[in-house]
DNA sequence: CTTGAAATAACATAGGT
DNA sequence: ACCTATGTTATTTCAAG
């Protein structure tokens, strides 16, 4: 990982559409080169695929809150348990266990409030182990970046 | 907005690298119908971009955390230059204004814990207004979706 | 890593249903 | 809106240095 694979990642997270050539041109090296290390980057696993970023409000998803989980017990069952359940949940953009009191932090997106309270009632609670949840809507967003600086 | 375009819009985010000939056969379009709808998504907004996804630990981006942040006063002009010093902030992934207690959390990423220890201390509560920040390490991620269902 | 060449494939556009 | 057809451009692979 040397300045110029710096400069690969960092160009293809703002833009992964820009053609090989003008990466090549970018990082100044030969397109056959260029295209070498991007290929190389991909198979090393750095790279771990390419998206298109949506709108979401565009997409009528208009309600995003976080929600913190606390569980009841745990044991390795109920967390595998859960692990799976939340998996299953396409209302679930991220969610992450927590060193501290709360036990989960997850990100959620849902079309309207209707939906959210539904989903928290209907699929999130649900799942066994859970002692508790906390929710939190997100009034607008300061910053929002689809990568890392690298 | 019909069936064709959410197919379009899910496929793309599940991978933007496809080619135009095998997202119109996907979708049952020709490839140059299949091409117009998606410069038209383009055109409208609903893509905002496209991205290449990035393991942040092979970058040695090790540390992941959200932070709490409580402001000292509700003023605009306070609020204005935090959302501005915040944008500075590369560590930071995403930044949201909550409705609840707390007034912004925000996700974080850094290389390891000192450099997490610093950009809290020396960039992060010297920003004007801040009341208290409240820090959770993650310590896994069960999910981590990037983009909605649709 | 570079250049250059050749094969393949994608893109953009035009004209027609 | 969609399709087919066409010229242009980009990608990919390979060889040789």
């Amino acid at each position: 990982m040397d300045e110029i694979n710096r400069k690969i990642v960092n160009l293809l997270q703002q833009d992964s559409s820009i053609t090989n050539q003008q990466l090549a041109e970018a990082i100044g090296l030969s397109p056959a080169s260029s295209l070498e290390r991007v290929r190389k980057l991909e198979r090393s696993g750095v790279i771990r695929g390419y998206t298109a970023l949506m709108d979401r409000r565009k997409l009528g998803k208009h309600i995003k809150a976080y929600i913190f989980i606390t569980m009841r017990q745990h044991n390795a069952q109920l967390m595998n348990r859960f692990n799976q359940a939340v998996a299953d949940l396409p209302e679930v953009m991220e969610c992450d266990r927590l060193a501290g009191e709360k036990d989960y932090l997850m990100k959620v997106v849902c079309d309207n409030i209707e939906d959210f309270e539904a989903f928290t009632r209907e699929r999130l609670t649900t799942i066994p182990g859970i002692d508790r949840t906390s929710s939190t809507i997100v009034l607008s967003t300061l910053v929002e970046r689809s990568g890392v600086e690298y």
